[in-house]
DNA sequence: CGACCGTTTGACGCAACTCAACTTCGGTGG
DNA sequence: CCACCGAAGTTGAGTTGCGTCAAACGGTCG
């Protein structure tokens, strides 16, 4: 049931046929040749959680698409503290061209599917394929909106707020339609409260008691410490101040 | 002294040939035929201090090229929380493409001139000129790591670190030379301390006082408030914890 | 001159941090 | 099977960095 029905489905690759996010990540911009390509010098691999994707400072030379799982992107200060500066969700694109040295630290949140090629490859068709560099531009402009939102909740938002904002993001990212209806949403939480902490800008004792406060108020049910229900995704946006 | 020496000189619009950042924006990427297409569509003008380009979630319909001064950009929450999410020098770019909402508020922070342009004849010129389009993309990544080094400060760093990492960052826009040596450097602030405390998500009292603390400390020096010194940025680069 | 704006300075309060104890849970081996 | 362990999370008590409120200063403009 994975296999997609396409117009010439025979020319698709066979490592790309059975790829979810085929049309929508950068893959969407190329054609059957290109795709054909690019998918000779594929790999696709599983990366359990916690594995570190991307060193800081490192030299880069492969880029990747996320398949499955949610990859944190983050940042340090000399003295240890940390920051999560952002986080990929399938089918975002992993890298950074114009640029082999990374300036951040990819670590694999949770088991995370990965489709990896090298950079020379995608820098070539970039060339040869505008429709390529196209997607990447708007993906990376939607990434900068995405950091220019998180700026205002880490410069301008109290904690119980912060804590709000992060549930109703990964809840839009994990389940796109939910955003939009009042329904409920469920969902494993992707990240321990450690990488939440170091994603809002707070402390683990911090997350801890607001998403207490906010299980009390019956914004949120939590099981198991990780499955959480948001009974209405309206109610926890107004206490995000969305 | 302003006109620049170019081959054909004579082939570039006159609207061209005076600007300072033709050869450093998006226009580094058309030669003159294309230089004389969009010139015959652009305009030069000056903005006062305070006066708002984009208002947020307006319809925008014409990019600029900042050829001198500083804009901020803001977002809001209800409530009327302000947090300043990014600042643009010259010769940026101020857009954003693919979108005819803006998500965010555009003002000048200190008088500004801008080149404007109809958005349409931008995005035309991007389907021809492939180069367009990558600096659009190269400039868009490095507002990324920007705004994710921001992100950093924002969450992580203490206010005595955010206000000298505030100083640090000014300076080395305003004197890219600068941060390289350790010479001094003196500019004058672009921003109120209303400004800096909306960007680094403190208080006015707040910066007032590190700003202080810095100046007692020798760490720079003030005058009529607005103009600074800043006797070694190395040691400026320490207090930021860059 | 007085009104006003941007800034500084001081006194005080509170939201979030620190430190510490405790609970829960999954894994592992005797 | 239970005992033990470490990792992850919760809860409480006390501290503190930054916010709030208030007053005063200096420059500019009508």
């Amino acid at each position: 049931m994975n296999v997609r029905q396409d117009i010439h489905n025979s020319d698709i690759p066979v490592l790309c046929r059975s790829c979810e996010v085929r049309h929508k990540g950068v893959c969407g911009a190329l054609n059957a040749d290109q795709l054909v390509t690019l998918s000779k010098h594929s790999s696709k691999y599983r990366v359990a959680a916690g594995e570190e994707l991307v060193a800081d400072s490192e030299h880069v030379s492969t880029y990747s698409n996320v398949l499955a799982g949610v990859v944190k992107l983050s940042k340090m200060l000399s003295d240890g503290r940390q920051q999560i500066v952002g986080l990929q969700f399938a089918p975002d694109f992993l890298g950074r061209p114009f640029r082999t040295e990374s300036s951040l630290n990819a670590v694999a949140a949770t088991e995370v599917s990965l489709c990896s090629f090298p950079a020379s490859v995608i820098e070539r068709m970039m060339e040869e394929v505008p429709e390529l560099e196209r997607r990447l531009l708007k993906q990376t402009l939607n990434e900068l909106d995405e950091a220019r939102d998180w700026m205002l909740t880490l410069g301008r938002k109290t904690a119980a707020e912060k804590v709000a904002s992060f549930l109703h993001l990964v809840a839009v990212n994990i389940d796109p339609e939910a955003s939009v209806g009042r329904g409920p949403v469920a969902y494993d939480l992707p990240l321990t409260r450690a990488d939440i902490a170091d994603f809002l800008g707070l402390t683990i004792e911090t997350v801890s008691r607001q998403m207490t406060k906010l299980r009390k108020e019956g914004v949120i049910e939590i099981e198991h410490n990780r499955q959480i229900t948001i009974p209405d995704i309206g109610r926890l946006g107004l206490h995000a101040n969305i």
